[in-house]
Order: structure tokens, then sequence, then C-alpha cells
DNA sequence: GATGAATGAGCCTTCATTCAT
DNA sequence: AATGAATGAAGGCTCATTCAT
């Protein structure tokens, strides 16, 4: 038995836990940030974190959902704007630099580590990366407009993966490479070309 | 003391653990993977792998370079072709599919996980992947052929770094969505465009 | 403080508590049956069990006493027999089988194993087998009716302990060796013959 | 994978191991011996422990095999008696006095206890178990001679559970009632009568 | 070079018990 | 009387690493 109905303090009380292990997996991975160290930067006892998660797996899981429902609402917000395809290119230095992170790209990377190894965090990711997904086809279509029906069956789904393929190697590339920072200035222009072919019409 | 002069017979030892551990870490993750399983495979005692390298760290450590040697050798193949943008174009899909194998991606995320937070292994990657990008510059500079030289500076360094991070980002897609190798199709195109944006003149 | 001068109402509670607990250290055993589990089975918090016990090892000990008047009192509706031995030796299937029950036999063997190293249930078990003990000398001797006098003194005390022994083997036996249920018809002719050593004149 | 091939060294290990649990699961109880005690008990560490036995449910298992063992060579030495019935009379006090040594109870108890919640440990007990039947089987007809033979079918299995059952019960006793070893003197008189009916034609 | 027995620190998790409310 | 959030000690087990042989 999970928890039942958790009440609002037990909510805020897993906030709690959530901050503290990403931060511990952002900087010590997931297999060695230990309980006692996230229980520690949570402000609780060890035991307590098992009356909130069912167990250390489940921490990251909630932690793949609560991002990934971050990236969906940053698309909404993306579409609040008249025209996408200008304000993203405007920002594609920000784009760039926020993908850039050494910081967050060790929280992200390990989670995709673990989730390709451990099917329950397997099953969360798939879940929230295509709500992720849907979104993505949302917001290109209304940047192509009218032109979107017009174009080939799969076409923008083919666009939609791409797009979330460059960001997401960006990400791989900041760990890769050091000081992704310094580049952007070389990337950027070229990013913003990419950009248009894939959502230009 | 550390490994002075490697015998012969050594660096043949080595290759067997490194073989080993490969396909143990693939299998397992890094961290999953013990010591004891990859002496097994390797069919030596676990003791004698600490006479081969220092410890488990240098093993991947070992592993990552030897794999960017590969990614290397891969180029330089590539770049014997006539025609390397048309060979790129014609091997999209096999490129693609290539890079969407959860197995491999599992181990090559905990690379760079473990990159990010082990300074050790983030200066073996690091100069691993300058090798890379180099070789890469030299692939793109060779297809653009004479039309190279009136590009502006550091536009043939952001073609590599971004083409670098669509086939990262591939490998990181993999594992955010189930199946990508069934997504090929709808993806195969639009990459085709993307890969001229890189590397046509 | 201890509990001082329960209130009919906290009596009925341990009620509660003892039931629920007899249910779960059956099912679970008593060191896998946990405080929270009982307190669900008793409908009430685990805090409050520990305002009407003092801990884990006095639901225990309240169990023991529970059951062993329980015995005391089935010995006494065996006395109401006109003929003590013929019932017995009518009923001797009926006792054998009851002795068998594996799921009885494991809390049972748990709360003798527990007592042969803790003093206060050891205690608690002493006082209370002492008093089954003594009805078992009242069976004895009525069963014997006048003969039981001119018996040597000790017999009778012999007769009790070994029928005690006997019935309680039967339940060891039940764990030792699987479906005991199934050899009572081998077990009973011999049974019967041994009661009568026990009971007859 | 378990122990393939146990060298010679290992076995004198496990063995270390088995007499440190024994005593310490006698003193303490299974669940509460710690590995960190029987490893220290045992001469050596923790971690050793888990490569001589696969987890603290399997010394258990091997301490039962052992101590059957051990019951099966005693009714061996029995079998060499010229006359059995006539030995085991003689030395009832002795045979009683055995089985009521609270500290060996211990041991026995908590083992029948665990075995009836554990499968795997019920498994190895049944097995060991059916060894020390086949074996009680063979002292009671031998102990009968000729007259076996014309015996009903069955009544010997029923013979052999009852002594089996009347001994265990000794040892359940034991730990009822303090200073069982008192009474053998009242006891003895009718264990032999009934030893009578369980071993005479 | 090579073995594998041995170590021991450290991990996740459980649970009896307490206490503020 | 009653709750249930919270504690924290302890336990079984794993595994990188060492070292006598």
């Amino acid at each position: 038995m999970t928890t039942a109905a958790p009440t609002e303090r037990a909510l805020a009380r897993r906030q709690q836990v959530l901050d503290a292990a990403s931060d511990a997996f952002r900087r010590r991975g997931f297999h060695a940030a230990s309980m006692a160290e996230i229980a520690k930067l949570a402000g609780m006892s060890p035991g307590h974190i098992y009356n909130l998660f069912e167990n250390k797996d489940e921490i990251i899981a909630a932690i793949v959902e609560r991002d990934c429902e971050d990236v969906v609402q940053r698309i909404g917000e993306l579409q609040q704007e008249v025209d996408v395809l200008q304000a993203m290119l405007r920002e594609t230095d920000k784009a760039i630099d926020e993908h850039s992170q050494v910081a967050d790209a060790a929280l992200e990377l390990e989670v995709l580590a673990e989730a390709s190894r451990n099917p329950r965090l397997a099953a969360v990711m798939h879940a929230s990366q295509a709500l992720v997904h849907a979104k993505a086809l949302g917001l290109i279509r209304q940047t192509l407009g009218p032109a979107a029906a017009e174009l080939p069956d799969g076409e923008i789904e083919g666009r939609a993966l791409l797009l979330a393929a460059l960001f997401n190697g960006l990400t791989a590339l900041s760990v890769r490479l050091p000081d992704q920072h310094k580049r952007i200035p070389v990337m950027a222009p070229v990013m913003r070309r990419l950009l248009q072919v894939l959502l230009a019409p």
C-alpha cells in the first residue's frame, strides 16, 4: 500500500525531499548520493523519507515527473508568443546557454543513464516524455500555422524529435567538451539556421 | 608505484579487461557491474585486475579513450568517400539507427554522468573528445571543399559542434522515448535537411 | 508511570489489540509483524497502543496469559464429561488434528523460543503454565477416580507432564514433517494406547 | 551461482560459521543475532561470511542439516545395542535430561518457528527430518524383531511419529515450566511405560 | 605474474518507540 | 483518549580493494 491520500503537509515534505535529492544527485550522482545525505539536506530523518516515498527509485521517478512538467510549462510559455520562431531565434543564445550548464547536465544524464536500466524509471520517463513530445508537436504546428496541414504525415513529428535531440545533445556536449558556454557565439548562428529548418514552413 | 613500463603481455591483458568491462558496463551499468563480474568475464582474478589498472575508475577512463579512438577512425573512414555529404545522406537511416541503440546509450550516458563529476574522467574525456572534434572539423572542411575558406571564422566549428550535438541527442532521445528505431522513417528526411545545412557550402 | 487503574474502555481496547496481534503474529511471526500492522488491524494508531501496553513484549506476554486461560477452560470443559478417558479416546483424532495446525504451531513455537531467552516472558509463561499444569493434575485425578489415592507420589505429576509433552510434541512435529494431518490415521491408534497408559488406573 | 566446489579450507570456515551461528542463535535468537555478531564469534569479517553462505537463511538451513545428521547418527549408535529397548529403558533419565536443556531448546524452537514461516528452511527441514524418520522406523523394526512383520500397516509409522513427538514435547515443556530437570524422577517411570508401549511388540 | 580469501566501510531500508497536538 | 508524523538505531548485505601465497 502506498501513501493513500497525501496530506498537504506530506506534499510539502515531499517537495523538500525532491529538492534535497535533486541537489544531492546533481552533486554526487544517483548511486553515490546516500539516503542519509538526502535526509540531512531535506532536514528530516532517513526513516521519515520512507513515509513519503516508497524507496530511493521513487524519488528519482518523482524528480523526472516534476522536471518534465517544468519543460511542458516552458513550452507553454513559449506558445504565448505572437511569433514563436522569431522568439526562439531571438533567444537562441540564452537557450544554448541554459542547455550547457554542466551542473544541470549531471542530473539529467544521471537520470537518463538510470532510466536506461531501471524499468520502473523508464516507464515514468516514457510517460512524462510523451507529454513533452505532444506539447512540442503543438508548438511546431502553431509555428507553422496553416502550412502545417500541407506537410506530409510524420514530417512534424520528425521535426519535433530532432528539435528535442538537438537540445539534448547540447547537454551531452557540455560534458564532453569543457567551457561550452564560450562556444555559444560560434554555435548560435548555425543553431538559428537549424531552427529555421525545423520550425519554418 | 604506478604501472611502470607495461609489457606486451600486460597490454593484451588490459585489452581483455577493457572488453570484459565494456560488456559488463553496457549490460549492467558502471556501478552495478562488480569487479568480480568483470574479472570473471575477462578470465582472470579480481586481484590481478589491480595489477593492470589503478582502480575501477581507470578502467572506464581507458574505455572512453578507446571508444574515442574508434570514433576518430570512423570519421577517417568517412573521409575516404569521394563525396562525403552524399555518403552521409545515403546512410542517414543507418546512422540514426546506430545512435538509437538503448544498450549503447546506457553506457554512454553513464560515462557522461560520471564524467560530469569525476575530474579524472572529465580530463580524459575532454582530451579524447578534443581529438574527435578536431577530426570532425577536418571532415567538414573536406566536405565544403574550397568554399570552406570563404566562411567566417568559427562557422565550421559551430557546425562541427552542432553535428556532434545532433547525434549525441539521438542517444539521449532513445532513452527518453521508447522504440526510437520505429521513428527512423519520420526522422530521416528531416535529418537529411539538417545535415545539408551543416555540411553543404 | 505504568498503566494505572485501567478503565473499562481501556480493557476493551486492549482486547482489540490482543486480537489483532494474535492474528498478525500467527500470520507473519512475532518479529515480522510490525506495530504499524497490528495498529491497523486493531483499528487504532500505533501511538495509542503504547497507552495500553508498555511495549511489544507486553503484548505477547498478554497473549500467552490469555491463551493459557483458554487451555485451562478447555480442560475444565473436558472435566464435565462423565467419563473423561472415554471422551478423550473418542476425540483423539480431533485432538491430534488441532495440535497439528502449522499456522498455530508457528505462533506457539515462536513464543516458546522467545520465552527461552526473555525473562519477562518466561515469568509470565511459567506462571500461566503452572495453572495449566495444576488443572491437568486435577483432570487426571478425576479420571483415575479412587485409584488416584493409591498411586505413589509424583506418579500423577509425571503423567500430567508427559501428557503435556505429547501434545506439545505434535505441534513441533507438524513443522518438522509436512502434511501431518494425513498421518492422523496412523497416529491415532497408537495415541489412544498412550493415553490409556497416562489416564487409566 | 553458488559456491561451485568448496575447497577444504572453505569447508572448515563454514564450520566455524555454523558453530558461531549456533551459539549466537541459541543465545539471542535467529532474528536478534546479527551477522556482525556471528562474524565476530566466527573470527572473520561479516563480508566474508557471504563468500561461504548465500545469506543468513542458508546458515540456519545448514545448521538444521547438520543437527539432523547428528540425530541420525545417534539413532545409528543406539541400533548397535543388542537390546535396544533395554538400553532405552536404562537410559531414560539421561534421555529426558538431554531433551530438557533450555539452552538447546532455545535453538531448536527458534529453528522450528522459523521453518514454520520460511519455505526455504521448511524444505530443508522436511528433507532432513525425513531421513530421521526413516532411521527411526528402522530402529523400531529392529526393536520389534520378527513381530514387526505381523503388525498392521502404519502401526510402526505411528509409533515412530509419537516417539518423536514425545521427545520434541519434552523440549517444549522445558521452556514452559522451569527446572524441568528436577522433574525427571517423576517423569522417568511414566516415560518408561510409554516407551514400552511404543517399542515393545 | 596471478590467485582468491579476506576485509570493512557503507548502503538502503525497517521499525519500535516517542511526542506534539 | 487518540493521532500519526517523526526519529534514529540497527540490520543484512555488497563490493572495491588488499595481500599473503
